[in-house]
RNA sequence: CGGGGUGUAGCGCAGCCCGGUUAGCGCAUCUGGUUUGGGACCAGAGGGUCGCAGGUUCGAAUCCUGCCACCCCGACCA
């Protein structure tokens, strides 16, 4: 079966390439390292945006929109900042082309070269504070709660479809708040909605935790993530949110009068989650038939597809399919009649599978003669025949289901492929041999961290909110630690 | 930026070493027909500045030189 798509057993990520490109989700464009995304990949992203803006709003933010384009010069007003953006910017130095006078084609019009050179963003706190700035003068000002939803570049060495393309699109929050407290208060709610959404949406199991100071945001006191393993033990950061501290408010001097009249900086926080998700989300759950994707993120959520032999047949068919299209939209579930008669119904058993749809109904005249259906579940692949009736019915109940049951498998991995270890020879053994997270000790110094990734290329992905005291000795040098960390190589 | 590789039809490739009919195959596309309960079959058709530029030669996809692009592996990263 799947004889079009590479073995995940064989070549994982192979498997992930194909996959992303046979389930016609996007594919490499033009331009080295950026993706297009093709619309039922872009449908999964819409389907993303929806929820989580659904998500955002109901917390109190809203939307809004900053230029493409920074001013190199915000750049250099935060140090840390700077440092961990600068190697990997486009810049914008000229505004005009002009006719190449000595042949064909156009060249840079040299006298257009701007003043300034505008970077395109990687990332918009410098612009945004510097907005900021202007809109903040009292504590009745506070708190601001903004999102934007855009696309950044980062000027990436080594680029794959999704996880990693040098232009993505992705959601940034920027919040303004009057105390410290306040601020940590947003980043906590942010992480715990990234985490919320990962679980119920993307049915995707996360651990939850402190970045260690070499992983931390550039320019943030503190880094959260949300760490998900995928299907090859690596690790993916599906959304961080970074509490700032007054870090932009100092650097582009943004203060307010408190309740008792006194001057402070403003407290910072931004979060961002990006396409990189879908990624994710097909890592995380597909298998060699192709994607397995959660119903509640599936851009079609049922397809019919009717066998028949004639004209007649298929008309009696489709009265039949879209009698059960009509009662499943009206219990608002997503559904695609494919009559199209130039593939056969084998071919699009496995177009759906390769796509992920979690429900497939099959009708055929032996159904119509016997008032029944068939349907296929994605995620077990079990077919089964039922009336009409029993299936409309049960459409909802069985989306659900497969919802849950995608959520578990992934949360059984995930406890399978986590593994508290305490020598190092184990340590670097299951990085090599099998790969998962580990939870292990560490002396919490950078320099332990940095030579742990140098010999085994396993960082901290985070240290998990939930990890408990416990006297142990760090897995690298034998120095004291209070609590485990998850350790792993990642995406 | 280091190391490896590839550019030939929309996609995947063969041909290149050893230069020589009209550049070929599979998939896809189009037409006609038979099919349709797990990626159908037959017959026919269309589609190419062989990555670009120069050179060698009677003759170049093939040999030489330069350039460009992309892919894979490392360092960097959501």
């Amino acid at each position: 079966m799947a004889k079009f798509l590479t073995n995940r057993e064989e070549n994982y990520a192979q498997w992930y390439n194909d996959l992303v490109i046979k389930a016609d989700l996007a594919e490499n464009s033009a331009v080295r390292g950026c993706m297009v995304i093709k619309p039922y990949g872009f449908a999964i992203w819409e389907k993303i945006q929806a929820e989580l803006d659904r998500m955002f709003k109901a917390t109190g933010h809203v939307n809004a929109y900053f230029p493409l384009f920074i001013p190199k010069s915000f750049f250099s007003k935060e140090a840390k900042h700077v440092e961990g953006f600068a190697k990997e910017c486009a810049i914008v130095t000229h505004y005009r082309l002009k006719k190449d006078e000595n042949g064909k084609g156009v060249i840079v019009d040299p006298t257009s070269k701007l003043e300034e050179e505008l970077i395109i963003r990687p990332t918009s706190e410098t612009i945004i504070w510097n907005s900021y700035k202007n809109w903040i003068h009292s504590y009745r000002d506070l708190p601001i709660l903004i999102n934007q939803w855009g696309n950044v570049v980062r000027w990436e060495m080594r680029t794959r479809l999704f996880i990693r393309t040098a232009e993505f699109l992705w959601q940034e929050g920027h919040t303004a708040h009057a105390t410290r407290e306040e601020a940590i208060e947003e980043t906590v709610r942010m992480i715990n909605i990234y985490a919320e959404f990962a679980e119920n949406f993307m049915a995707l199991p996360v651990i939850k935790g402190y970045k260690s100071e070499n992983e931390r945001f550039a320019g943030a006191i503190d880094t959260y993530a949300i760490e998900a393993i995928m299907q090859d033990g690596k690790a993916l950061q599906a959304g961080t949110s970074h509490f700032l501290g007054q870090n932009f408010a100092k650097a582009f001097d943004v203060q307010f009068t408190d309740k008792t009249g006194k001057l402070d900086y403003v407290w910072a926080t931004s979060w961002g989650l990006s396409t990189r998700t879908i990624g994710a989300l097909i890592m995380a759950h597909s298998d060699n038939h192709g994607l397995v994707l959660p119903p509640r993120l599936a851009p079609i959520q049922v397809v019919i597809i009717p066998i028949f032999k004639n004209s007649v047949q298929l008309e009696q068919i489709s009265e039949v399919a879209l009698k059960i299209r009509k009662k499943l939209e009206a219990k608002s579930i997503t559904v695609k009649f494919d009559d199209r008669d130039n593939n056969t119904p084998g071919w699009k058993f496995a177009d759906y599978e390769l796509k992920g749809v979690p429900v497939r109904i099959a009708i055929g005249p032996r159904d119509i003669q016997n008032g029944t259906v068939e349907i296929a579940r994605r995620d077990t692949l079990k077919k089964e025949t039922v009336t009409v009736d029993t299936a409309i019915s049960q459409i909802s109940h069985i989306l659900d289901e497969i919802q849950g049951n995608i959520f578990r498998k992934a949360l059984e991995f995930k406890k399978e492929n986590t593994l508290y270890v305490d020598k190092w020879e184990d340590f670097v053994n299951i990085l090599d041999n099998q790969g998962g997270f580990i939870m292990a000790h560490w002396d919490g110094s950078p320099e332990t961290e940095e030579k742990i990734k140098e010999e085994t290329k396993a960082t901290i992905r985070c240290i998990p909110f939930d990890s408990p005291e416990e006297d142990g000795k760090c897995i690298y040098s034998g120095k004291p630690s209070k609590r485990r960390v998850l350790f792993a190589r990642s995406y």
